[in-house]
DNA sequence: CACCGGCGTGATAACGTCTCACGAAAACGT
DNA sequence: ACGTTTTCGTGAGACGTTATCACGCCGGTG
């Protein structure tokens, strides 16, 4: 397991610039990656990261995974302290306004020339399963009979239960299915323009209508 | 009202830009937009182009206004046919498939260096201005009683019957304020993260998906 | 200790925005 | 109808980006 130093200096280089890449995008946003400003920062110039990293796109797709490894971690950590539905909505929003460019890396306008590699499929299945398990368990446990499901039971749960290729093999019934898409769809609704800066002149506090939202989703509490 | 030879031709050639940039961005995205290209594609030398618009950021605010405008003759159209918050649903996505980067420019990741003058959001309020007439038909009529509305009150109804700053004069209820709201950030939940491609190997149709958040949206149809 | 492979550099190419000075052409006033 | 003046387009250049190349150097490896 003992690396060489060649390749302790190689990876602690990779994560180095890594960081500087989060910095750089915090700031002026994912399309506006510059290597060379980086290799600037580091004290190197422009060609040498090429030593670590092919070119702009493979660098992002190391950035890519990353960020969903940490949604991932979070919201893991999160399921796993005990938070339900709820607390994961909360993590989600604190985690996308921790680093929201980071966020927007993810979920919002894709890259220009980048085109994400099957590879971070697996890592973005994760967090669907974490979403999965939560609306599983709220969805089975409390008032949810066949006859008064927790949550009422929509043509579109049906049309979901044959099209269910990204729940793999997740038993999750239908209405769990449903309530871990509309869970991302809606909060991500609220948190895109949010982070994106269209709520800023209008008056209101993000936080209030996107608490409104996740308890709009979630079954009655009592 | 006629205008000097000069200001026609310089008007029609600044027109002419437009239509070359959002064919580029309709194909390779808002923040790849290239002056040179434009230029190079209507048979002149860059430079050339600054004597119609300032630099990029200039040409970038007038395809958002263009595109907000665009958009809010869409709905107003729309409602002036009659069609229900239903039907601005369903032509808000239409609208935003017809060409998805101009609705990324518009709702997407900002565009790193460019900042949204004050000048757009009159006609982005406007957009809202037919939501609230919409949503307030729909709170007004049919069952809605004080004692029986046809969308429950929630808390959060209270919250921004206080902070509707965004709402300017409109007259519309608290109920109709939130059902705007959540009109809007839901459909962009959907519809945002079905023109940046997440749904498109998780083997569902997102207009189902669409089609089911705006049934959830509206009170029941019978 | 000698070797050689990884590492950093400068030069180069291609493309981007954007400024400037210059020449040509068109519209304008007389 | 003719000069004047404003506008337009061009080429050159400064400066930025990604990315590739040949070269020298230093350090881990045998």
């Amino acid at each position: 397991m003992a690396k060489s130093p060649r390749e302790r200096y190689r990876a602690q280089v990779r994560t180095e610039i890594k960081e500087r890449a989060w910095e750089q995008i915090a700031t002026a946003g994912a399309s506006a990656l510059s290597l060379n400003a980086i290799a600037k920062k580091m004290g190197l110039s422009g060609p040498a990261l090429y030593r670590y990293y092919s070119g702009r796109d493979e660098l992002i797709t190391e950035l890519v995974r990353d960020a969903y490894r940490s949604l991932a971690d979070t919201l893991r950590t999160a399921a796993d302290e005990g938070a339900g539905l709820a607390g994961l909505g909360h993590a989600l929003r604190a985690w996308a306004l921790e680093d929201p460019q980071r966020y927007l890396l993810l979920f919002g306008t894709p890259v220009p020339g980048y085109h994400a590699p099957a590879e971070v499929t697996g890592i973005a299945s994760e967090v669907m399963e974490v979403l999965l398990d939560a609306s599983a368990d709220l969805t089975a446990d409390g008032t949810a009979t066949p006859s008064t499901p927790s949550t009422p039971s929509t043509p579109f749960d049906a049309y979901l239960a044959d099209h269910r290729d990204w729940a793999e093999a997740h038993p999750a019934p239908p209405a769990a299915l449903r309530l871990a898409l509309t869970f991302w769809t809606r909060l991500h609704g609220v948190v895109s323009l949010e982070v994106a800066g269209h709520f800023a002149t209008m008056g209101f506090d993000p936080a209030e209508l996107f608490s409104a939202e996740l308890e709009a989703l979630l079954p009655p509490a009592s």
